[in-house]
Parts: C-alpha cells; sequence; structure tokens
RNA sequence: GGGGGCGUAGCUCAAUUGGUUAGAGCAUCGGAUUGUCGAUCCGAAGGUUGCGGGUUCGAGCCCCGUCGCCCUCGCCA
C-alpha cells in the first residue's frame, strides 16, 4: 500500500476544497464515461466521489480497471461541484476529488452479492458471506450503534460507582432452568464444566467480597431452541448493586434508558416509567408484559355471566372459572371467516372456544347479533356494553375459562388483533417497569413449587410469613422492564440471610444436601456478612433491536447462529478428530461424522 | 419433538392446466461513451430448478423421503 488516507471517505465538506487528500476504501460504485471515470470509493464512515480525467494517465488507467469492491487508494484535490453537479442527496454531495495518483490495494473477484444492492439478499447467503454483509449500510449503522449503548452503558455506570469486572466462562453446572452448554474437562476426565445462562451467582459473591457495584456487558449462553429475539449466546448489561433497595435499581435503569434514548436516538422520555403490578398486568392485559400503546384491555364480566342464561357463560363463573372479554374497536366488520380463524387460534392456545358477539351492525343499532346473542337479554346487553366499555360496530370476544387459560388467550388475541387492524401506533416507546410478581409458581407435573424468577429472589418483607402459610400469596423483590410489551430485562432484590434462602430452598423441594451441593458457595458466602444487595439484567441484544427497529437481533450481532444453531461462515459446530475426543475421555453415542 | 412457509443463473425474481430450447433485471466479461452519481447504449457468457427417489409419453410444477433457511408452539429458573 503506497498511499496512507489522510481523511475517511464521509467528512470531507465544501469548506474542504482545495485541500490536497488520500483516501483508501472500497469501490461502491463507478462510472466510466469514457473520458471521464467517476468512482465512489466507501469505507465504515461514507461515500465520496472520485474523478478521474485522462489528464493524469497513470491513475486514469487504473480507474478504468476498477470494479465493485475493490480496495483503492486515491490521491488528489478536494473540489467543490456547481450546478447539477451537486448530489443533494450524499453529505459529500458538494465536493469531489480529483485523483492524481491511483492504487489498486486489492483487487476483489465478483461478489456473490453486493453490499450496496436494493435487493432484500437470503439471510443465509448474507451469513455464509457475512464480512460483504458488514459492508452494507444498515448492518455498519447497527454495529455502530450498538458500539455506542455499550459505551454509554460504561460510562454511565463508572459514574455511578460501578466497577467492570469479568467473571468465568467457564462455570459450574447447576442444572435449574435452561439447558446448559457443556465443556469437558481434560485435566479432570469424566467432569464438565458448563458455561453461565447468567453470571447470577458471581456477581452476588462479589457483593459479599465488598465490590459494592459491580457492572459488565457479560455473554450468556442457554441451550435452548433459537427465535428472532434468541441465540444461544447473548449479551446482558448485567449489574448488582449492595445495600438498595428495589426502588434504587428502578431509578438507576431508568436514568440509563433515558440517557440512552437522548443521547443515541435524540428522543427524550417521559419519567418515571409507569409502573404496573403484576396482578395488574394480568387482569388488564393478560400477560405480564403488556403492549400498553394500543387498548383493548381485559374485562372480568364473571358476576355479569353468572347470572347469564348462556350455560358456557354461567357454568364457567359459577364453577370456580372466569369469563372475560375484549371489545374489539371497529370489530364488527370482521368476517366469518377470520372469527373462525381466531377461534382456531384460541383454541391452539387452550380455550374450549371464543365467543363472539357483534354489537350494532346488521342486528341494528343498540342491538347486539351472533350465535350467543339471543342468550342475553336487552338488559343484559346495557350491563354488558358498560362493562366492556364497548358500543355499536364493536366486537366482543370472550373465552370462559380458568383464570389463567382466559389470561393467556385473549392476552394473545388482543396482541394478534391490534397487529392484524393496524392498532399499533408507530413511534411510540412505552416503557413500563412490573413489579410485585409472585415469587413461586406450581409445577403441575412435579407438584411442587418453582421459583418464577430464581431461587436467590427475596420476597417483599410483608410477604415474609406466608412463606409458611401461603406461599401461592407470596410475592418477590423482583421487577421486569418492557417496553413496546417486549421484556428488555429483569432483576431482583436477593435474600442476603442465610436462613430465609434455607426456608425457600426447602419449599421449592431442594433439600439441605442437594442446596449443598450446588450452591455451597453461595450458601457459604451468606454467612460470612452478605450486605443486602440487588440487580438487574438488561437484554442488550433486544434493546439494540428494538432502537433500530429491526425485525430480529440477528441484524445486531455481528456473527449471529441461525435457527439451528449452525455459523454458516465457520461451519460451526463441526465434527472432531476421534483423539481430541480421547483427550478428554468422552465418546460420542452417535457415530461420529467424518471430519 | 410439533405446526407453517420458502428453496429456479453469482444476487433478486418470472415461467399459463404437467408440454417446444427454463426467461428478465442486477452483477460479471468485451466494446462504445468527457459530468455521472442505482449512469447510459451495444454485445457475450452464465442453469445438477437444494439433494435422492417415484408417478407420467413428458416434471421447475404432482407424490414420498431428505438437507438447508425462516416464523412459531413446546422449551428459555
Amino acid at each position: 500500500m503506497q498511499l496512507k488516507r489522510t481523511n475517511n471517505c464521509g467528512e470531507l465538506r465544501e469548506q474542504d476544497a482545495g485541500k490536497q487528500v488520500t483516501l483508501t476504501g472500497w469501490v461502491n460504485s463507478y462510472r466510466d464515461h469514457g473520458g471521464v471515470v467517476f468512482v465512489d470509493l466507501r469505507d465504515r464512515w461514507g461515500l465520496t466521489q472520485a474523478v478521474f480525467h485522462p489528464e493524469h494517465a497513470e491513475a486514469y488507467a487504473i480507474g478504468r480497471q476498477l470494479r465493485n469492491e475493490d480496495v483503492a487508494g486515491i490521491h488528489g484535490r478536494v473540489t467543490a461541484r456547481a450546478g447539477t453537479a451537486i448530489n443533494p442527496k450524499m453529505p459529500t454531495g458538494h465536493i469531489e476529488v480529483i485523483v492524481e495518483r491511483a492504487e489498486l490495494i486489492n483487487k476483489a473477484d465478483a461478489v456473490p452479492f453486493s453490499p450496496t444492492s436494493h435487493d432484500v439478499v437470503n439471510e443465509d447467503t448474507r451469513l455464509k458471506y457475512r464480512y460483504l454483509d458488514l459492508r452494507r449500510r444498515p448492518m455498519t449503522e447497527a454495529l455502530v450503534l450498538r458500539h455506542r449503548v455499550v459505551k454509554i452503558m460504561r460510562d454511565y455506570c463508572d459514574q455511578h460507582g460501578f466497577l467492570e469486572i469479568e467473571t468465568p466462562i467457564l462455570y459450574k453446572s447447576t442444572p435449574e432452568g435452561a439447558r446448559e452448554f457443556l465443556v469437558p474437562s481434560r485435566l479432570h476426565a469424566g467432569q464438565f464444566y458448563a458455561l453461565p445462562q447468567s453470571p447470577q451467582l458471581f456477581k452476588q459473591v462479589l457483593m459479599v467480597g465488598g465490590m459494592d457495584r459491580y457492572m459488565q456487558i457479560a455473554r450468556c449462553f442457554r441451550d435452548e431452541d433459537l427465535r428472532a429475539d434468541r441465540q444461544p449466546e447473548f449479551t446482558q448489561l448485567d449489574l448488582e448493586m449492595s445495600f438498595v433497595e428495589r426502588e434504587d435499581v428502578i431509578e438507576l435503569i431508568t436514568g440509563l434508558i433515558v440517557r440512552l434514548w437522548r443521547e443515541v436516538l435524540g428522543i427524550e422520555l417521559p419519567t418515571p416509567f409507569k409502573r404496573m403490578s403484576w396482578q395488574e398486568a394480568m387482569d388488564r392485559f393478560g400477560i405480564d408484559r403488556p403492549d400498553t400503546r394500543f387498548g383493548m384491555e381485559l374485562a372480568d364480566v364473571s358476576n355479569w355471566a353468572a347470572q347469564s342464561q348462556f350455560a358456557v357463560f354461567r357454568d364457567a363463573a359459577v364453577g370456580g372459572g372466569c369469563v372475560k372479554m375484549i371489545a374489539v374497536p371497529g370489530g364488527g366488520s370482521l368476517s366469518r371467516k377470520q372469527l373462525d380463524a381466531l377461534t382456531e387460534e384460541a383454541k391452539k392456545l387452550g380455550a374450549k372456544g371464543l365467543a363472539w358477539i357483534k354489537l350494532g351492525g346488521e342486528a341494528g343499532a343498540g342491538n347486539m347479533g351472533g350465535p350467543i346473542a339471543k342468550f342475553i337479554t336487552p338488559g343484559q346487553q346495557q350491563e354488558l356494553r358498560r362493562l366492556t366499555s364497548s358500543g355499536d360496530g364493536d366486537l366482543l370476544l370472550a373465552v370462559a375459562d380458568k383464570q389463567e387459560v382466559a389470561w393467556r388467550v385473549l392476552g394473545e388475541i388482543r396482541q394478534l388483533l391490534a397487529r392484524q387492524l393496524n392498532m399499533i401506533p408507530a413511534n411510540r416507546h412505552d416503557f413500563l417497569w412490573i413489579v410485585d410478581f409472585p415469587s413461586f409458581e406450581r409445577d403441575a407435573a412435579a407438584g411442587r413449587y418453582i421459583a418464577r424468577h430464581h431461587p436467590f429472589t427475596a420476597p417483599l418483607d410483608e410477604d415474609l410469613e406466608l412463606l409458611k402459610t401461603n406461599p401461592d400469596k407470596v410475592r418477590a423483590k423482583a421487577y421486569d422492564i418492557v417496553l413496546n410489551g417486549i421484556e428488555i430485562g429483569g432483576g431482583s432484590i436477593r435474600i442476603h440471610q442465610r436462613d430465609v434462602q434455607s426456608q425457600i430452598f426447602s419449599l421449592l423441594g431442594i433439600s439441605p444436601d442437594e442446596a449443598q451441593k450446588k450452591f455451597a458457595f453461595l450458601l457459604d458466602a451468606l454467612r460470612f456478612g452478605a450486605p443486602p444487595h440487588g440487580g438487574i439484567a438488561l437484554g442488550l441484544d433486544r434493546l439494540i433491536m428494538l432502537m433500530l427497529n429491526r425485525a430480529s437481533i440477528r441484524e445486531v450481532i455481528a456473527f449471529p447462529k441461525t435457527q439451528s444453531g449452525s455459523d454458516l461462515m465457520t461451519e460451526a459446530p463441526s465434527p472432531v478428530e476421534p483423539r481430541q475426543l480421547q483427550d478428554l475421555a468422552i465418546a460420542a453415542i452417535k457415530p461420529l461424522v467424518k471430519a
């Protein structure tokens, strides 16, 4: 490389006219007019037009050879463009560089796909040639934004007294929760490390170690099936604080989010963020991460239904279940086919059916239509309209079932319809804290309690007594932060007293022996002076995805894996040499694929 | 493990009811071209229709299997 750059390809402006500059980059496009050749040179910062004239014969000869994605350097004078030569679409469109010297630094083969193409290229092709994909503007933008977000997170935490501390990637297997990736130990034949699902226990130990405030941009690993917003390895902003209560964590994270939105997106978020108990979220939206950008909230009409002549409603209402409804604004225009599809969806979600009532419409103003309309008296109808805040033209959808089923089904239908009927306003950023989660839920299969968050979550002080009498009613010092119906983070205040921790373990059916075996280090730590502490983890990939309004976290990860966990560029996972297995004292049950 | 969608030239797509030699744009290569900026014009080359099997006189199209990618349920304390 003879030419060393003096500037990048995105920064030259009219006031730079007259300067001698050197630029390096990739050929974004070339336009050969015979007597003059235009080449747009691209780097991470932008595009600059280079102009080759025959007067500089050597440079001109090189310019004519340049093709897309060649790496090239140019040296010449920045010149202001005039009149129609100005390209107002480009930040550098008021200038160009008249090339005096040029260098073809590295010729590129014809590329499988063009980074500048306006066609949407298949994702598997993009992943196989990720380095080409990364040259595309949207990918560069995503990684630049991601960098800025992480930088702000580090700065913010630093300003609030946090230490960034790395925790081990080779970790102890604790087979609770998500399936782990295992790493065989060569030095301990037959034993394994696990990759951490999260640094949860280490960060608690750091608090006992007096670090007071810890943060980490932490990689986490979960060997579960993938989704658009789930990768086997993903990144969290993980943090933990000592001598704090729930409010401290909520306030800290609110401040961070506000700063991110302000400095990265230029959006001023109103604070404090809305807050809702888990119970309220379930009652109003049927889901613990409600999307509050639109209404269509659930109404409990059980008392009304108990008086109804419609047996399905009455039986559910008086038989320990409930009847819940949503009113779909303007939903009266839905076709029979659409209603059947919704019913099908409801059944898939576990409901026995989906009752519907059309208000007004063909039945006439003030009347109702649909298969169950005949069971409802005019007086009951008035009451129903009041309970569901609905009117002519609306559609009522009802589920009569156990509360959990009604919540789930109507919660899902609500989201589904909102998307179908375009009820979700664009450019809204509805942040929401969900608090007061139940500590436990019953595992029907095993007939025992399981921790809803994790077994180290502290119960609310006023609920401590209920641990013995009524564990179902115990609420946790846990909190989730939700953005537009997507959970972007969650955390809790932890148990710092050993006796409370033991109580929880026994409630969860984890014997003292078992607890000692799995979590000895934590239990020990809690004995030797553990400060009250709590923390949170934010899903970085999801956060970036939402900030950029992308459809999948793969769009904001440099080298993501496919749905089957493959890396199409490196072709991982791959077979290994039998020798390697031998060293590790392990054998594959299925015959080894030939390496 | 279940449900759904997709797979045709390097890329993005088309191909009537199963019917002639599988087409187009972009990219590539050659030529023309002194103000373009998704340059333009002329020409050329480019195909195991993911793979395997079957049905048929005949399969890109129908059937079975398989591989890959995507969405989703289960799963993700």
